[in-house]
RNA sequence: GGCUGGGUAGCUCAGUGGCAGAGCAAGCGGCUCAUAAUCGCUAGGUCGUUGGUUCAAAUCCAACCCCAGCUACCA
């Protein structure tokens, strides 16, 4: 835990062929928090994201729409940067699959595997749909008898045949098998671990990285002689074909560490200190890519955390069944802020779970308007009232303070581990505690007899509002990565500078500002309470049609 | 089919041998600083089913019924 740690952590890419929904976002809005909780801390942190933009599929649905491959991808890309923009996503970097540095890192990664011998021609067969490409077995539909692809129907599917380069995953299994044994942490949580350690048992195969058919990605640097496909003219030979899927779109994460024309960047910045992916690509992740690594002369990354899905109604979220949240429709309900935290809060992180517009709307209300944004108004309202803007000092009982170490402890153990919903819960014990301590104190009673010429209940008074401010202090900078606008505006209203830049960066370490009492020596003046979560009424917020 | 996880209050879920829990929603009461907020109390469950082990089972064992995931080339 040295202070000035590095964390690289990244998001799967987004497939870039539609507008993103909430459940696309999860994983982004999850990685984002925890990119900034150690930004705060002083960690130096790279955290990347962006999208994955090749494939025939991508290419067919643009010649659909009547529009070059490219067109239809920046189209789409400015959708899914609309909408982290709205979700306050920080990347330091939004990489792209099209980008010359991520193209160059991919053939520099095929031609090392290469070298390495673990590539090779072989045949791969398969259902050939002319509308659209190969398609696995389990994206054909098989109707008496005839085999059909789902997404053109009357087309007649081909049996094929190609030549393409395999990677011979089979040559790493006990490596893998051993690196799961020797790194339990490496794959999480625990469940997923063993779905992917019982794969790998299982035997592995080798798998294709490469297509003849397709020309919207990324040229095989390699013909099929080993010699290069790169002409005179820096043109590629078409006929090498085109990298297929995991050799591009995995190797996003070392192409956003500087892979491999910034060799110092990279040693700086790889391996990776976590991938935060979804269940579904878990496999690729946990197995394909340190296999692929290795053959490079590369590193595993030393954590991957699959994340589970949004269900609707028991049924996973997609925009295939329409039955998605639209995250520009959320932070227009309910803020950036609270789009972040309610998403969070409600969907665990670690597996799938139940939502719905309606448990969104009462999270918001329960949580940030009643509980936390409440307590911060009557805080700041009573001490403006009973001490003319002065902010009052921590006192002498350490009830709050008490409750406050113990949720604070947990919270950074909860966010360690990447249950991002349970440590909200934990710091949420304080705004409670808060909340509780008021009426068990009773400031306005304190008031009066103060007024009234007591100077012991002006004593009390002083220190039981000091250390209501402190506990909204506290709550509002450990809850930032969190609501990382929320935080700031909460500090001013209490009478404090906040030190942190938009992205998190720049600030104090957050483990001396979550000291209870850090600036007890401090004077300051508190500003006008304004209620930072407005309460919403269930009817008003429901989401547009459409 | 095999393997894994799950089935607990109206809802979302904790709880791995010792009196069934939390949050939200509901009802009642208190308070008045506050965003019709807050605080307290109440109600609400044959712990999927049936057997078994045990002084004692939501928890351990067996069988069965549901749901989800994994069981290789979709991003």
């Amino acid at each position: 835990m040295s202070p000035a740690a590095r964390y690289y952590i990244t998001t799967a890419i987004a497939y870039a062929n539609n507008r993103p929904g909430l459940h696309t976002l999860f994983e982004v809005i999850g990685a984002d928090v925890i990119a900034r909780w150690h930004r705060m801390k002083g960690d130096e942190t790279r955290f990347l994201t962006g999208t994955d933009e090749h494939s025939v599929n991508i290419a067919q649905r643009a010649a659909e729409l009547g529009k070059e491959p490219l067109e239809f991808a920046n189209e789409n890309v400015a959708l899914f940067r609309g909408a982290e923009d709205a979700l306050l996503i920080s990347p330091d970097r939004f990489i792209r699959t099209i980008d010359p540095d991520h193209v160059k890192a991919v053939q520099e990664m095929v031609r090392r595997a290469h070298a390495n011998g673990d590539i090779y021609v072989g045949t791969y067969e398969g259902w050939y749909c002319p509308a659209e490409g190969f398609k696995a077995p389990s994206d054909v539909v098989e109707t008496s008898g005839v085999t059909r692809c789902p997404n053109h129907p009357t087309v007649t599917l081909e049996w094929l045949s190609e030549h393409n380069w395999f990677f011979r995953l089979s040559a790493y299994q006990e490596r893998l098998e051993r690196h799961f044994e020797e790194h339990p942490e490496f794959a999480q949580p625990d469940y997923r671990r063993n779905e992917m350690l019982g794969f790998i048992r299982g035997g592995l195969e080798d798998f294709s990285i490469s297509r003849a058919v397709g020309t919207w990605g990324i040229p095989f640097p390699i013909m099929p002689d080993g010699s290069s496909s790169q002409r005179a003219d820096g043109s590629w030979d078409p006929d090498a074909g085109t990298v297929y899927v995991w050799y591009d779109a995995l190797i996003n994460y070392v192409t956003g560490a500087g892979f491999p024309d910034d060799p110092a960047g990279f040693a700086h910045w790889w391996p990776a200190d976590l991938h935060v992916i979804g269940k579904d690509i878990a496999r690729f992740h946990t197995i394909y890519w340190p296999a692929m690594l290795w053959s490079a002369g590369l590193e595993a990354p030393r954590h991957v955390w699959i994340h589970g899905f949004l269900l609707t109604q028991g049924e996973r979220m997609s925009k295939s069944l329409g039955n998605f949240l639209d995250p520009i429709d959320v932070v227009r309900a309910l803020g950036a802020d609270g789009a972040r935290y309610v998403t969070l809060r409600e969907v665990a992180f670690d597996k799938d779970t139940e939502v719905s517009w309606d448990s969104f709307v009462r999270r918001y209300n329960a949580d940030l308007a009643n509980d936390f944004g409440n307590l911060l108004n009557r805080t700041i309202s009573m001490a403006n009232r009973y001490f003319d803007g002065e902010r009052p000092a921590v006192g002498p009982d350490a009830g709050l303070a008490r409750v406050w170490g113990e949720a604070l402890a947990s919270y950074q153990d909860r966010l360690a581990g990447c249950l991002l919903h349970d440590a909200l819960c934990a710091l949420w014990d304080v705004v409670g505690a808060a909340n509780r301590l008021v009426d068990a104190e009773q400031p306005w009673t304190l008031a009066k007899a103060m007024k009234a010429g007591d100077e012991a209940a002006g004593v009390k008074l002083r220190a039981v509002l000091g250390d209501l401010v402190e506990a909204c202090r506290l709550i509002s900078l450990a809850v930032a990565p969190f609501m990382p606008t929320a935080a700031p505006r909460a500090l001013t209203q209490l009478g404090y500078a906040y030190p942190y830049g938009p992205d998190g960066n720049g600030g104090p370490a957050l483990a001396d500002e979550l000291r209870w009492g850090a600036h007890a020596g401090e004077a300051g003046r508190l500003a006008t309470a304004e209620p930072l979560f407005p309460r919403l009424e269930t009817e008003a917020a429901t989401p547009a049609a459409g």
